[in-house]
DNA sequence: ACGTTAACGGACGTCCCCGTCCGTTTGGCT
DNA sequence: AGCCAAACGGACGGGGACGTCCGTTAACGT
């Protein structure tokens, strides 16, 4: 699952920094970014020197951190541009990354944050939106994405399902589900939709 | 505008009380609720002790400070109410109290987070809660509200609003207000719109 | 004009987080 | 077994926010 970073030698090193990653990770999706870094190495039962010599910066941590998020997003967004059926296929894609982001609060913030700053999640971004806009193309080409539509709204989507927020993680993938529901129903083209306001430039 | 507080006999102590809640409110409405109290005493030209005199607690500060949004919360409300047009009153209610929480960053943050906690604001939340179901209901039985629509709903929108974030205020303003078109998109009562999943309980 | 007293604000002690240094431990290799 | 270097973690100094105390100021009433 993890790398092996191989420059590793010591077996005790190389533990240690699955530890921090696997802490970062719990950490991280249940609390959101603002875990102290303190935190997350008494979760992994290191010092804080050993923390930082493998993570010199918390963003490099969280990069590490969220490789398999990233990963399953890609995933997801793969899935959904391979149906045949290229609206059916942004509904999965819309609902998968709903429901994946609602039971990782940390992710979105990464995901989110690092929009408009340099960082590692990047290169994984860009393709993932890139793919998603080849999609909606085909969606709208299709007839059944609205004509009006355009990927800021993506954005807005993402940044709207982030303001979800619960209890329990349960209800919080519930709350989220829903909201999915309701944004692919405003997306769908419909005969008699009302024109929508002007878009906002989200992406820098 | 804000009250005179007659029990003041001083005058600097009026004055520096008024100088208070209006740096509350612009640090607020800027960069919510999460500004030291010393920033905000700091702006107000006050000392630390000044403020915490004023206002022992920082609960306190945000329930007068945003007793005005509150009351234009209120008015908005009442306005969608005196539609004799129940959907377009209510979509007038999403389309107008989206700009405000857009416009003021803390106030959506105070009236979200005291969802779940007592705060003095929590009264008049309850009225408008109250008051918007009462619209709504009227909206669902003319036939234009969805059916399956429930007053979570509302909360859901709400935060999903406030998770929209962006550089300057007026794009802020109109990315909310595309996602309050989109909204009311997903709300509208139409012939073949899919069944929702299920709602989540939002309010305790 | 003057005294009283409410109101002011500088300064303090505490707490938490950050990032780093350095003495100690321990894994791996001969 | 013993060495050495790499890795560890306790401890430190810096910075910021919090809430409070107390000496000083100045507004109001006489």
């Amino acid at each position: 699952m993890t790398d092996q970073l191989p420059h590793l030698a010591r077996s005790d090193a190389r533990e240690n920094r699955a530890r921090i990653l696997d802490a970062a990770r719990t950490l991280f999706s249940a609390d959101g970014l603002d875990v102290p870094m303190r935190e997350v190495a008494r979760r992994a039962g290191v010092g804080p020197a050993t923390l930082y010599r493998h993570f010199p910066t918390k963003q490099s941590l969280i990069a590490d951190a969220f490789a398999d998020q990233l990963r399953a997003c890609r995933t997801i967004v793969d899935e959904g541009c391979a149906d045949p059926d290229p609206w059916r296929g942004l509904c999965l894609v819309i609902e998968k990354i709903c429901e994946l982001h609602a039971r990782d609060r940390g992710f979105t913030e990464a995901f989110l944050a690092t929009f408009h700053e340099v960082a590692a999640v990047a290169p994984d971004r860009v393709y993932t939106v890139r793919a998603v806009a080849g999609l909606a193309r085909r969606a709208k080409a299709a007839g059944r994405l609205r004509s009006d539509f355009v990927l800021d709204d993506l954005i807005l989507l993402l940044m709207a399902n982030k303001g979800i927020h619960a209890a329990s993680t349960d209800t919080q993938v519930a709350a989220s589900r829903r909201f999915a529901g309701l944004a692919i129903q405003a997306l769908e083209a419909c005969p008699h939709h009302a024109p929508l306001p002007p878009s906002a430039r989200l992406t820098s």
